[in-house]
DNA sequence: ATTACTATTTATGTATACACTTTAGCACGC
DNA sequence: GCGTGCTAAAGTGTATACATAAATAGTAAT
């Protein structure tokens, strides 16, 4: 092993001249990440709306960070789904078609009918109260109105059930689908109630401590078929005015 | 609390007159989606074998881009998990481990099972017949024994099976998942003949002409399964000559 | 000869430069 | 008055520069 040698040879001395720069170091890993985490949080907190242009010098500005940086994070985002690329145009929030968000929401059905089908043959009883924690999470956030909060906490109980499979493939897969589905449900200003929502999951719950695998798949299906139904999904009465928005 | 100010550093000094560079409008659009392409195809085909280190430079080089494009490509295939990134060492072809083998495949045989589910319910004599023309050309890649051809084909039916639902968002996840398989395959030598593939391949389109639900899942299950099985998936048996090779 | 240390080379990460495209503004003509 | 063509500004796409970190080789000491 060549553990030793570990000095990294500090010749700051020496020859080379000193620099006028600031160290681009500074930011080791994640300047990417941080900005990519950034626009994804302000998306789905409503901050930026469908369609919204980001120009990629102002955000540099903002973020004090060259546009290489800039670059590479709406490129990650634009695999995401957030973001549209237009060449030669540059970046906007996405604007989920109404195909799009019936594809995303008959794939979801698929999937997580499959995952608390599997769930319900090998969930413990630790991870039943890891998800009724949860589902306390979830109502203290919405007593609160705390909405940036609920909106994620009602996400995450989607990736919490397919992470408790122990397929983080799958998991992160779902993840992805649901920042999607966020996007969706904003854009097409979901009638949904937070609190049904809330009570539909706790009956999931419900159906898989008791270990009931069609009880469990079908309140699953439903479930997402409920916030589908909220969706405007007519193609006249999508919100132009959030989506044409100049500002 | 807009804004800009935008820096007039020192955009443009007037007259675009010369042009003394060659045009960097060669490449209208797709050279970062070419080299992507490549690299994807030359891992597929095992000219590049799991751990090989990929150098910007010498990718810039060959492809007589600059770096800029090159990282570009590698970022969007660290993201479809071909390539692994690693902070100040570069990118390497991926060495997917065991336990991402394993959860690759659980995932595939949840959603292809429900896959078949669905197609059974709505498929239409049409697809039946642009299946059967599939399973020819397999059959014909498979006597000329063209390597190359034939696992891309045996992986195109999964993601043709998924694009009859008429579903993008499913078939495009199909198809980075069935990208990771084939990496998957190569890294731990599957011994699986392309023809008892091609064989259940055969039989689950049988079933789906009968719309048997119950016996495509079934075939299809196991079909995935004996992938799976195939592969040399004990830990201390795994290729190092391919994987440690020098070049 | 092997090991530890240092200098050199190589490669990555970020910033910046620059050509080209699109867009916006404005004068002119219908 | 509104459409049309020209010019300037802004923005994107790619290449390149430069600083830093890693890998490598070379050298000296034990």
């Amino acid at each position: 092993m060549n553990t030793s040698a570990t000095k990294p040879t500090k010749r700051n001395s020496s020859l080379h001249v000193v620099k006028s720069h600031e160290a681009p170091a500074a930011a080791p890993i994640g300047a990417t990440q941080r900005i990519a985490e950034s626009i994804t949080n302000a998306i789905i907190e409503r901050r930026l709306m469908p369609g919204t242009k980001l120009t990629e010098q102002k955000i540099a500005d903002i973020f004090k960070v060259s546009r290489t940086i800039v670059r590479q994070a709406l490129n990650q985002l634009s695999r995401e789904h957030l973001v549209t690329l237009e060449p030669e145009r540059g970046a906007f929030v996405a604007m989920p078609s109404i195909e799009e968000a019936r594809q995303v929401f008959e794939v979801r059905t698929m999937i997580e009918a499959a995952v608390v089908r599997q769930l319900c043959t090998r969930i413990t009883d630790t991870q039943i109260a890891q998800l009724r924690s949860h589902l306390r999470n979830e109502q203290e956030a919405i007593k609160c109105t705390d909405v940036s909060g609920r909106t994620r906490l009602l996400a995450d109980f989607h990736v919490l059930l397919a992470r408790m499979l122990g397929n983080e493939v799958l998991a992160q897969w779902l993840a992805d689908l649901l920042s999607r589905s966020s996007l969706i449900s904003l854009m097409y200003q979901s009638s949904l109630s937070a609190a049904h929502s809330q009570n539909e999951h706790t009956h999931i719950v419900d159906a898989l401590e008791k270990r009931d695998t069609r009880a469990a798949m079908r309140l699953m299906e439903h479930h997402i078929a409920n916030v589908e139904r909220n969706l405007r999904l007519d193609p006249n009465s999508l919100d132009l005015a959030a989506a044409l928005r100049p500002f």
